[in-house]
DNA sequence: GTGAAAGCGCTAACAA
DNA sequence: TTGTTAGCGCTTTCAC
C-alpha cells in the first residue's frame, strides 16, 4: 500500500540511483547490476512513480480521447480502434466526457497542463473560446469532426454533405416528397453541419421537394421521439424522417410506432452513424456510414504523426461515407437489408 | 504551443516564484501581489504543470474508472454517475478500458504508477494475479462487482442470485418449464456468478425445472445471437431463453425471430442490466436491473471515503436488484411493459 | 508579506 | 560500467 522508490531499490541492491535507474530502464549496467537491481524491485514491489517521470521526461506516454456525447455508441466504436493504434506505439489511451459535469473547455484546458501528451476531441460545439484554447494547448491536438477553415489544426471531418446527399437520393428514388429533418441542437457542430447538409441536398435532389426541420432537444432517443412525435402530429404529415443520427433515429421509429404508422410504408425513418443498434433495431435503421472505425484510425494515425513532428504541415483526413439501407426504409437499390447482417452492414 | 512555466509568471509579474505560487494558490499574498501575479499569469496563458505539481503534492486529483467490457452500454450508465460523484468532490475522472489492447493487471499497474489518485474497478475475470496487483497498488481501489473473500477491497457487488431468482420466479409464474440459461465466457466474473445464481434459482424454485446452460463467446450481441441459435435448434427447444445480460438477450431475440419463433407466446427471453437497448427493442425485452446508476454512486462514495481515511473498515455495498417486465415475456405481474417508457423501466 | 532554498522522484550529463 | 550532481516545475518550509 505504500509507496516505494527509486532510492530504497538502490540501497536495497546496494548500487546508486542512478544506476538502478539505468538497469530499470535498459541503458549501460552490468549483467550483474541488472540482477540485483531487479531482484530488489521486485521483492520490493517497485513501480516508478508516473509524476516524477513524466516529469523529467517531459512526457506522460498517455493520449487523451475527449468525448462530448458519451451516450452515442459511436464512440465506443472510435475509441476501440483509436486504442488499436495507439497503443501499438507504446502509449496508453484513456477516454475523458466533456460537458456533463465540465465543459470541453475545462477538460482541454485541464488534459493539456501534462496529464497527457496529445488528445483527440470530438467536440459537441466548437465555441470561439474552445477553438481559443485549442489554440494555445501545448500538446497535439486532432478534432473528429469540422473546424471553421483556419483552425489550424489536424482534423478529420464527417462528410455531411454528401451522407445527405446520399440519404437525399435514396428517399427520392424511393418516391418521398415530403422530408422532415430531424436535428439534433443546431448550435452543435453535427447539427450545425447536418442541417446545412441536409438543406443542400434537398435543394440539389429535387427543388420541388417538400422539406422541414426541427430540432431535437439532444441527440438521444428520447429527445428523437419526443421531437418525431411532434412533426407526425402536425397537419401535413411528413413521409420521410431524416434523423441527425441512429438514436434519433431510433426514437423517431419508436415515435412511429406508437401512432400506428408502417414503416416502410406509411414513413421512411433514417439514421446517421451506422452503429449496431441500427442493426439491430426492428425495423432495421437505414443509415449513413460516417466511416466511425476508418476515422478513430486516422484520427490517431494523424495524432501521431504531430506527436513525432510538431511542424508538419495540418492534415484533414475524409472518408466517403456510406448508405447501409434496412428495413425502415424500401430496398430498391442492390443493397439489400440483412435480417440480422453479423457485418453491421458493411462487407466483410 | 510552448509550455510557459511559473518562473516566467514570476519574472513577468517583478515577484519571486514563491509569491507567484502563493498568489495563484490563494495563500497569503497582499491584492498588490496576487493582482500582478494574476495578470501576468493571464497574459502568458500560465497554466501549472500536471506532473510538476502532482509530484510536489502527492496527489493528482484525478481518479480512473476502469471497465473491461466497454461495449456494454451499462458502463456508461455507471461512469456518468460516478463523474456526477467524484466532480462534485473536485476530482477529474477518467475512463480507461481493460482488455482490448492491454490487460487488466497492466492497467491497473499502471494507472497505480501516480496518474491516480484511486480508481474504480469493473473486471471481466478476477485472476489470482489481479488480486496480488490489486493488494499492493499504491492507491485506493473499489471493485464493482464480486470478489473472494477476504480480499480486502471495497466492493460493490451485483446480487445476482436475487436477480436469477427474480427471473426463474417470473418465468414458472408464466408457465414456462424449460428454461435455457445463455451465459458469457464462465472463466469470467459475471459470467461465473451468473451461473451460479442460475443454478440456485432453479433448484430453488421448482427442482422439477428442466434447465440447461451454454456458454455465448463473449457478452454481445453478436456471441448471444450465435448460442441462442445453436440452443434454439436442439431437438428440445427450450421456452424460455435466460440471458447473462442484456445485449446477449438482444442476440436471442434476433435469433428467435430469425427461427420464425412467436415472442412471448413461443419463447420468452430475458435480460438482465436492464439498459436503454431493452426498452428500445421490439419486442421489449425484459430484463433484471442490477441497480447500475446506484451502484456506480455507491462505488464512487466508497472511493472518496477511503482516500479520506485509508485505514477505515473494508465495506461492502449492496442494491437490491428489480425485475422490469416488457413485451418479450408475458406481463402476467402488476408491473406492465410500456410501449415507450421514458422512465426506462423504473419509476420516475 | 516576501524571497531564498530545499526537495518531491526520477533521468541524464558528466567524471571518474 | 559506475557514482556524483544537476535539474525537470512546482510547493513549502524557513528566515527576514
Amino acid at each position: 500500500m505504500v509507496r516505494v522508490t527509486i532510492t530504497q531499490v538502490a540501497a536495497h541492491a546496494g548500487v546508486s540511483v542512478a544506476s538502478a535507474s539505468r538497469a530499470l530502464n535498459g541503458r549501460v549496467a552490468s549483467a550483474k547490476t541488472v540482477a540485483k537491481v531487479q531482484h530488489a524491485a521486485q521483492e520490493l514491489g517497485y513501480v516508478a512513480d508516473a509524476a516524477a517521470q513524466s516529469l523529467k521526461r517531459g512526457r506522460t506516454n498517455q493520449l487523451a480521447y475527449a468525448v462530448a456525447d458519451i451516450g452515442n455508441p459511436v464512440h465506443v466504436e472510435m475509441m476501440t480502434e483509436i486504442e488499436r493504434v495507439v497503443s501499438a506505439s507504446g502509449y496508453r489511451l484513456v477516454m475523458s466526457s466533456m460537458g456533463t459535469s465540465s465543459s470541453s473547455v475545462d477538460v482541454v484546458r485541464e488534459l493539456g497542463r501534462g496529464y497527457v501528451d496529445g488528445m483527440i476531441l470530438s467536440p459537441q460545439r466548437v465555441t470561439d473560446e474552445l477553438l481559443e484554447v485549442l489554440a494555445k494547448t501545448p500538446v497535439p491536438v486532432v478534432v473528429l469532426g469540422r473546424l471553421p477553415a483556419g483552425a489550424g489544426l489536424d482534423t478529420v471531418p464527417a462528410d455531411s454533405f454528401t451522407a445527405m446527399h446520399l440519404v437525399v437520393e435514396h428517399l427520392v428514388a424511393e418516391g418521398r416528397a415530403d422530408i422532415a429533418f430531424v436535428n439534433g441542437p443546431a448550435d452543435t457542430t453535427p447539427g450545425a453541419f447536418g442541417h446545412d447538409g441536409f438543406a443542400a441536398a434537398a435543394a440539389a435532389a429535387h427543388p420541388a421537394l417538400t422539406v422541414r426541420s426541427l430540432e431535437a432537444e439532444n441527440f438521444t432517443i428520447t429527445a428523437g421521439y419526443a421531437a418525431a412525435r411532434r412533426v407526425l402530429h402536425e397537419d401535413r404529415r411528413p413521409d420521410a424522417i431524416v434523423a441527425a443520427n441512429d438514436l434519433i433515429g431510433i426514437g423517431a421509429l419508436r415515435a412511429a410506432e406508437d401512432l400506428g404508422l408502417a414503416i416502410p410504408e406509411d414513413l421512411t425513418v433514417t439514421g446517421v452513424d451506422n452503429t449496431e443498434l441500427a442493426d439491430v433495431i426492428r425495423p432495421g435503421l437505414t443509415s449513413v456510414d460516417l466511416g466511425a472505425r476508418e476515422r478513430g484510425r486516422l484520427a490517431a494515425e494523424l495524432l501521431l504523426a504531430r506527436i513525432t513532428e510538431p511542424e508538419r504541415a495540418v492534415h484533414t483526413a475524409a472518408v466517403p461515407p456510406a448508405l447501409v439501407v434496412r428495413g425502415s426504409s424500401r430496398a430498391h437499390t442492390s443493397n439489400p437489408a440483412h435480417a440480422f447482417d453479423h457485418n453491421n452492414g458493411r462487407a466483410g
